[in-house]
DNA sequence: AATGCTGACAACCGCCAAGGA
DNA sequence: GTCCTTGGCGGTTGTCAGCAT
């Protein structure tokens, strides 16, 4: 396929938007809508690519967008659903009514993925320190650990990089690990079927479910945990846990 | 006051999938 | 089935304001 030149080549404009484009902008979509976005420029009096239109409008001009700062429950929000749905930016900004992917992606790089390192290098040492003194208690049960997002310190690449190095070791095709289905969404998590079936349509389902009935290898344990706990976060708060 | 650095955000680029001719 | 257009997405870059030196 040939692609079509860019705008510098075809005398159009680039850069940022000035007031008065903006304006031309809202009114003609006010007025007439945006039914072909290569031919609206043209029709409105722009000289701007079409491409670049649609994206002004999606990530700026359109009437439903929430400007400001990103509240604590949005910030969750978002790490949560990163967590489930990876850097899927538009299925995240579906989620959050008012946000675009762009500005979610934004404040992705620029606020979270660091805060989140923080927390998992935190984490990962706290982990560390509380399985050499004992993870399980007597009846072999995990003391569950209930923490926030907003619990944030210091971190370092080689922490993250250990636990993604242990992730690969689990066997995920084992029995320990059967697959995610809508029903795990609703009946784990205690979520609404409605929000179950939508995040189950999204999700990575090559991830696994670990089960820990009977496991005696630590390191599947180990690993399950890490999953576990993961989940406590998406799902906002403490469901009942599976049976350790 | 001048300069350099950094973070935040807006905008662009390149690719892909869907759909129509 | 092929070609082409279009819209959408994620990654990346550019710009600018605020801060530190």
């Amino acid at each position: 396929m040939v692609r079509a030149p860019c705008c510098e080549k075809m005398g159009l404009k680039k850069g940022p938007w000035s007031p008065e484009e903006d304006q031309i902008l809202v009114s003609y979509i006010n007025k007439h809508g945006h039914g072909n976005w290569r031919a609206l420029p043209k029709q409105a009096g722009l000289l701007r690519c079409g491409k670049s239109c649609r994206l002004r409008w999606i990530n700026y001009l359109r009437p439903d967008i929430k400007r400001g700062d990103f509240t604590k429950q949005e910030e969750d929000t978002i790490i949560n659903l990163h967590e489930m749905l990876g850097n899927r930016w538009s299925a995240i900004a579906a989620r959050l009514p008012g946000r675009t992917d762009n500005e979610i992606k934004n404040v992705w790089h620029t606020h979270l993925k660091k805060k989140l390192k923080n927390y998992v290098s935190s984490q990962d040492s706290k982990r560390q320190s509380m399985i050499s003194i004992s993870q399980y208690d007597d009846n072999n049960n995990v003391s569950s650990p209930q923490r926030c997002s907003s619990e944030m310190s210091s971190v370092t690449d080689s922490s993250m990089e250990k636990i993604e190095v242990k992730k690969e070791e689990i066997d995920y095709s084992s029995e320990y690990f059967p697959a995610i289905d809508e029903s795990f969404w609703s009946e784990e998590l205690h979520l609404p079927k409605e929000d179950a079936r939508e995040i189950n349509e999204d999700v990575d389902h090559n991830a696994q479910l670990p089960l820990l009935e009977s496991v005696e290898d630590s390191k599947v344990k180990d690993s399950s945990m890490d999953f576990w706990y993961n989940l406590f976060i998406r799902a906002g708060d403490m469901p009942d846990l599976p049976d350790f």
